[in-house]
DNA sequence: TTGAGGGAGTGAATCGTTTCATTCCCTGCC
DNA sequence: GGCAGGGAATGAAACGATTCACTCCCTCAA
């Protein structure tokens, strides 16, 4: 079933060592042999097997990419600019899902090990920085995506979420309000504590008040669940605005908040912006399309994924020191904070 | 810097065969040699090499999924359904991405094969069957995932799009409306040119007309193009209804329609559903939270994408005859087609 | 005529794991 | 005491591509 360089050699008439040079250096082999053992391979079908070249190389050529959701079109985002950039170089990318789980992210780096990756991109779900140092030691460059890395031994591209939070915060502010409510969780989760971080910063500044609500993940559900929270509660408990760690949640609550009529009773829906203004983070696609078009906090996110693939090769090159590329966030305002 | 399992077993005294044993069936050694044997793995932190083992093997464990967009939702959603039933019996899933793109979806092909990949699900681009026959007389197990094969050669999951595009138009015709316009393409995409035929089936039973707009992706930029054409002619010219091959086509369409004032003239906005009734296909998480809530055409998604897998592991152990799965879709329907 | 030089091709060794026929040794029974 | 039986461990062979030191042979210059 399986053709050998040893079948083509044979079929051909040539040495196997022959067979791998018209594969690999064409220019080192008679042009009649070339064509003599092209035609073979084209005959009975062979097809490199990589696992027998990469035993032999050490490496492979994929690159390993494990994001935190890739239902998040943020994400698919950052991972199109890595295949792109990664292409370039004759590069695969895997693209890998950890769910924000940390058990998951587990698996996937042990997988990504064994095979010894080209490298790996990760956004990693917690500190687990042991974990990573450890496939550095191994040999298998890493780079930190959308975190920014102040540990020497890894690089790291990523935008600052501090100041996208602080941004966020204080155009709130600058619209009048006050009461501002911070949707996001698990706070373990860097991109969502350090974006906390920022609103609070501003809120303490400009003399508001923030309101932390909590949420187990960063998705459309979650965001609906909450927003229902919101709207449930009497109009004078309400926050007059809300910041989103993302724009998935953003949605869910926008939905929750103007839309679903809670079953029989119209009359508990709230105005955005009037009564709540709203913003999110990442300006993916869908939130220009929104209910409300939803504000946001904008990541250059192809430019995120492709900056890490350059980091990845250039670490794999040399013993660079290790850079870290941070970006800024740009505020985009819509109708969700109009006023 | 590679720890092998050579090293491990002269650190642990005993012979390779052990560590290997030790590794794969521990019940066949002695507790207290896996006991030594699994503390010289620590100590000296050896991580399995993927490619030897594999190429012993003779097969990956590792499913390759090639989609037309990582960016829809929808496709998403088919690649987690299939995450998580590979898990369930120790494989993993590559996501890749063709783009739509003809060339990019054969590179995945070679690659895959040259990876002697478990099993690979596909999306395909368009008719290139041969090269996916190919593939399965490699010993590569392939199943045509969102694309019913009538051909014997593959096993298949799909939805009924045929009937999807029926459900939708006549959902349109059933609320009053007869010039209906269809947005997709290019139709080389099957599952274009299936909900095209079930439209124009419906239309023409139905007494109306059906205009065909075609574009070149099944984007929300494309969306927004076409949209931005309908919006531009006059009230006359336009149709009553839209049909969108997907979700991501019909918010690009939505955002054109009742969005953007053309330049310094707001009066040209279409009115949605009260002018033109929209539907889209897919019913991703976004449409339920648009601007005017879209009705949309569902597909069950992550049961798609775990039952590709299943057919796989039926294909991959025995010649079972190849089935061909097909899901019905479901009409969910919102503001965008109300009244 | 001889020998240097070089283009073309060869094939054994190598990568790291798994497998399996074989050896080793101990226990328990006759 | 001898031997069958079996649990435990061994180590060589195999997977398939790549590499590299080496052979072969031809041309050209001295």
């Amino acid at each position: 079933m399986a053709v050998s360089v040893r079948d083509v050699a044979d079929d051909a008439g040539v040495s196997v060592g022959t067979v791998s040079n018209v594969l690999n250096r064409p220019e080192k082999v008679a042009p009649e042999t070339v064509a003599r053992v092209q035609a073979s391979i084209e005959r009975l079908g062979f097809v490199r097997n990589d696992a027998a070249r990469q035993l032999r190389a050490g490496r492979s050529r994929t690159i390993g990419l494990i994001v935190l959701d890739v239902r998040n079109p943020f994400f698919t985002e950052v991972a199109r600019g890595a295949e792109e950039r990664a292409a370039d170089h004759g590069l695969s990318v895997l693209l890998a899902n950890s769910d924000e789980k940390k058990h998951r992210e587990a698996t996937y780096l042990d997988l990504f090990e064994e095979q010894r990756m080209f490298g790996v991109l990760v956004t990693p779900v917690a500190e687990n920085l042991p974990r990573l140092r450890r496939m550095q030691e191994r040999g298998i460059p890493t780079v930190l995506v959308d975190r920014e890395s102040h540990d020497a031994a890894f690089a790291s591209v990523a935008v600052d979420d501090v100041e996208g939070g602080r941004i966020a915060a204080d155009h709130l502010l600058s619209i009048g309000r006050r009461r501002i409510a911070f949707v996001g969780g698990p706070v373990s989760i860097r991109q969502v504590s350090d974006r906390l971080a920022g609103a609070q910063a501003a809120v303490a500044a400009g003399g508001g008040q923030l309101e932390f609500i909590g949420t187990n993940a960063l998705t459309v559900e979650e965001g609906r669940r909450v927003g229902g929270g919101i709207r449930d509660r009497s109009p004078a408990d309400r926050p007059d605005a809300i910041f989103a760690a993302n724009d998935l949640l953003a949605l869910g609550v926008l939905q929750s908040l103007v839309m679903s009529p809670s079953a029989g009773d119209g009359s508990s829906t709230v105005r955005v912006p009037e009564d709540i203004a709203l913003i999110g983070y990442d300006d993916i696609d869908f939130s220009a399309a929104a209910v409300i078009p939803l504000s946001s906090v904008r990541q250059p996110a192809a430019l995120i994924g492709s900056t890490a693939v350059d980091l990845l090769l250039e670490q794999q090159q040399g013993a660079r020191p290790r850079e870290h590329v941070v970006f800024q966030p740009v505020l985009v305002v819509r109708a969700s904070t109009a006023g």
